[in-house]
DNA sequence: CAAAATCGTTCGTCAAGCCGAACGAAAGGA
DNA sequence: TCCTTTCGTTCGGCTTGACGAACGATTTTG
């Protein structure tokens, strides 16, 4: 894939994304429109500071504009999972997510006692959770996606529509990647 | 900081880190070094077909172009932390590391089983391994720095120097973030 | 239904980036 | 020591991307 061809998707992708107008875009951005029709048609090859003003007019880091597509959620059970080849038996490595270029990881540790459900707001968009699930039994996950999970479990959903996190029996301890874009 | 002069210490940086002078990178890159020269003056602004011969040339993903400047380890045990903050008690998160922008990371689940000292050869300079231990108890460590762990304990250190994995009693799981520079 | 606004595209002009050549400086070889 | 090679920078040309204006098409407004 082309280079200017990903960048005419991402820019299109983006304003699409943002509900805005490419007059409207190129307007915020201090482009001409002319220049903005052109890229997103695939036939420019725009410069550093034509990025900028765009990646700044849509409030987006600077890199998104060299992605493809998106990401989804993955649940891998303790038992489950593709074991990293190894030469001593006794070691075993599950290779949960590949950290794409674009990306940063924080690591939570989280004590969930047992009570009501804990919801939480949609965070950024694009935002990915990674649950890793030390002890105890949780339910956790958006919505529409819940999951029960034990100890060993991974279970990785997108962050930014509401989810939950709930303790079935007892204190629960799981470590939390939080995957946001940059 | 102005995109060119991001754009302008990146290029200088990685072609450092690369060892090839300006002329080989030119050359390599299809490009004039007079282009060249400009871009790492920060006197250009360039366009995306440059900055893309540029990053295969480097062998670098496009987007570390974009990026500004570049670890130690930390032993946190299971009831250390700094706790984040929450409305509801029953809710307890706390931050092992927050990723800084200029790295990967990749998730990995890893079974170790009670036998024999696993020795890793160092990994490439600059790698940090986290190590968030969900059950049994388990020595790991650069051989200078070794520690014991149990179930929710979670220690970081430099992965580029040889270092062990041995599970002390029974099996032990834990979740390995390998943390590599760009 | 017509006037007005907004949408995205196309065209000609001008500025700017990329190129090739020539330059002085520094390092290596005979 | 002199010659050769390689380094990185500077200087005209030529190409090309960004701009502004005008266009037809579509939607909104009175």
């Amino acid at each position: 894939m082309t280079p200017t061809a990903i960048i005419a998707a991402a820019i299109r992708r983006e304003r699409e994304l943002a509900q805005i107008s490419l007059s409207a875009l190129a307007a915020k951005a201090g482009l001409a429109k002319s220049t903005l029709s052109q890229l997103e048609g695939g036939k420019g090859n725009p410069n550093v500071e034509t990025l900028w003003a765009l990646a700044t007019a849509l409030g987006i880091p600077f890199s998104s504009l060299f992605e493809a597509a998106s990401a989804h959620g993955a649940l891998i059970r303790a038992a489950e999972g593709v074991s990293i080849a190894s030469s001593q038996s006794d070691f075993t490595a599950v290779l949960l997510d590949k950290c794409p270029p674009d990306r940063r990881r924080d690591l939570y540790r989280v004590l969930l006692k047992p009570g009501a459900a804990r919801q939480s707001d949609a965070h950024p968009r694009g935002t990915v959770e990674h649950a890793f699930l030390c002890s105890g039994r949780v339910r956790l996950g958006p919505l529409d996606a819940v999951e029960d999970i034990g100890p060993g479990d991974y279970y990785r959903y997108s962050g930014d529509a509401a989810h939950i996190y709930e303790a079935l029996a007892g204190e629960a301890l799981l470590l939390l990647v939080m995957d946001s874009p940059r």
